[in-house]
DNA sequence: TTGAAAGCGCTAACAA
DNA sequence: TTGTTAGCGCTTTCAA
């Protein structure tokens, strides 16, 4: 049904090997043959066979990404963002991308094993990094290329991308004492993840650096949905003494959060402070504008990718790992100074 | 470096030919052997070469989409969703996912070129179809397996899954003149969209339906996005006679619609009702809470999924296409009846 | 400048 | 029940 090598050899009375090389230009071929066979091939319509050519040079240039995903009504705008980034970068350097998606957990393991030992990839982009990450314990010590887009508690040392979270929380913790709050909560995510430890670590020290106590009771976890922010928001609300600025982890929670006070009849930026972090493009045109950190993720991911692809090849990298510092993004969903009521 | 089935059979003595054949629960093989060899596998940790079944099997077991991804801050929560939703349903039914991420245009058809003769997809899955889409046209006319999330306007006919968008715009038409509005504007998407063109339409006869006249200024044309959203509905908002009410081709435009009203002191669910379309999770806790019509992309996802590995294994399909009626969706974006001030 | 031959790892038709 | 042989489409030594 298709053309191979095999019938333009025929075509032109050649033998394959001849036509394998007029084909990729090898300069042991006479012209004359080159322009032959790529007038055959052109004629015939041929395109190579990827599969058979990665078989014979045992690679397979693609590029592997797991989407954690969570649940049917999965849909983090992050992602698709990093992914445009990632799969961007890939076609440019001339990469496919093999996505597969899989909620964390036990399971998830096998995906990233499969793919590793059936050498369906030739790197791997990691996510949602988390304190102890087995995918990247399994995928150091069995010496597989990968970046990751976050850091690990671990003792093996990887090349990664990742954005200064406690840094970037202490501008906002900063932020919310400078505008006189006092009570402030923190709408944290699950501990496991990196980026979430960090956060809340960066918002405790930030608070700190003003003098003020984060207070445990003012610390509620959420799964970083919109959903959830919401329902965290309104037991926090619902507390004796509520909070009168929430920090959250995300902006997807903060949104939450923002729906919560507004239910409540309070207005946002005036009644009470809130911030996300990420600055997703829905962040910008929320009601209020929310105030919140900056993570360039499409360019992130273009890095991420970059990287891995240097690595693949055993290019040096310019360095192993890269931490942005980012950067604050007042709008209005902290308002003006705070000016206690009572 | 890793073992191959060469590797098993020197160690137990038999060929290779048995050692697949044992590996794959052949009954022509002996209890015995089988044992010995799948106990040899497990051993020395033998992983099948899937690049290697492939070449040899003429068929690759993955499915190719190609994400149309918009500049850099692309961010439509509505891909993710459905990548989840095509990504669960492939990896159940053991094929992995091929993803590129292509602007729409011209170079375009050259990725789906690409995969198709390259052998490196067994089908396609293709959104946001267009009214004349080139790619729909090659595929058909290259009899290459694919199943669509929308309809065209060719002859061809082909596999697809689409919601009624004609009707799911006329119940939000009638539902905007019950409340009483008659300045009704329409924030519309590129027309070459097929469900853009189907949705405007079926806003217009809705509307007359209830003998009003969509009036052509009231129509604006955004690019899906919040952004736009946001800044033609202050085009709207800025006319002699403006709307009292704004229906969003999408959710996304939808909210940057209530950002633009609310900028303007306008109270949305009050001075002026706005509605969407999709029911992305964000609407649900916006601010107001979005009117809108409901869509299952995760579930249209993994129905799309389905039907192509049906097609690609050619087993009959239930129906060659589905189409959907869409649920709307009250929330508080457009308020009460309204009545005109005037 | 060209071609024969081997081999990437696997499956399958056929023979024994 | 097992092995031999061929072949998927390609690249790459090696020899001519």
């Amino acid at each position: 049904m298709s053309v191979t090598l095999k019938d333009i050899a025929k075509k032109v009375g050649k033998s394959v090997t001849t036509v394998s090389r007029a084909l990729h230009d090898y300069d042991d071929v006479s012209p004359e043959t080159k322009e032959l066979v790529h007038r055959a091939a052109e004629d015939m319509g041929y395109t190579p066979n990827i599969i058979a050519q990665r078989l014979q040079k045992q690679r397979t240039d693609t590029i592997g990404f797991i989407l954690p995903t969570f649940g049917p009504r999965f849909s983090d705008p992050f992602f698709s963002e990093f992914l445009a980034g990632i799969g961007n970068k890939a076609a440019k350097l001339g990469y496919d991308l093999l996505v597969s998606t899989h909620p964390p957990g036990e399971e998830e393991l096998k995906t990233y094993r499969r793919k590793v030992q059936s050498y369906l990839v030739d790197g791997f982009i990691i996510v949602r990094t988390r304190r102890k990450d087995t995918r990247i314990e399994y995928l150091c010590q069995a010496g597989f290329p990968f970046v990751a887009f976050g850091r690990t508690e671990e003792a093996c040392d990887f090349p990664y991308v990742d954005e200064d979270s406690e840094y970037g929380m202490r501008l906002l913790a900063h932020h919310l004492a400078d505008l006189g709050h006092q009570r402030i909560a923190f709408l944290a995510a699950p501990e496991e993840l990196m980026f979430a430890h960090f956060r809340l670590k960066g918002f405790e020290e930030g608070l700190a650096d003003k003098g003020i106590q984060l207070d445990e009771k003012m610390v509620v976890f959420g799964d970083l949905t919109q959903r959830d922010g919401f329902r965290q928001a309104t037991s926090l609300l619902d507390l004796p003494d509520p909070p009168t600025a929430i920090a959250a982890c995300n902006d997807l929670m903060a949104l939450g959060a923002i729906s919560a006070a507004q239910k409540r009849g309070l207005i946002v930026g005036k009644d009470i402070a809130i911030t996300g972090f990420d600055n997703i493009p829905l962040a910008e045109h929320s009601h209020p504008p929310l105030t919140t950190i900056h993570q360039p993720i499409y360019q992130i991911g273009d890095m991420v990718c970059e990287m891995l692809i240097k690595r693949i090849n055993k290019e040096p990298l310019r360095s192993q790992s890269v931490l942005q510092k980012p950067t604050l993004v007042i709008r209005e969903s902290c308002g003006e100074k705070y000016i206690n009521p009572n």
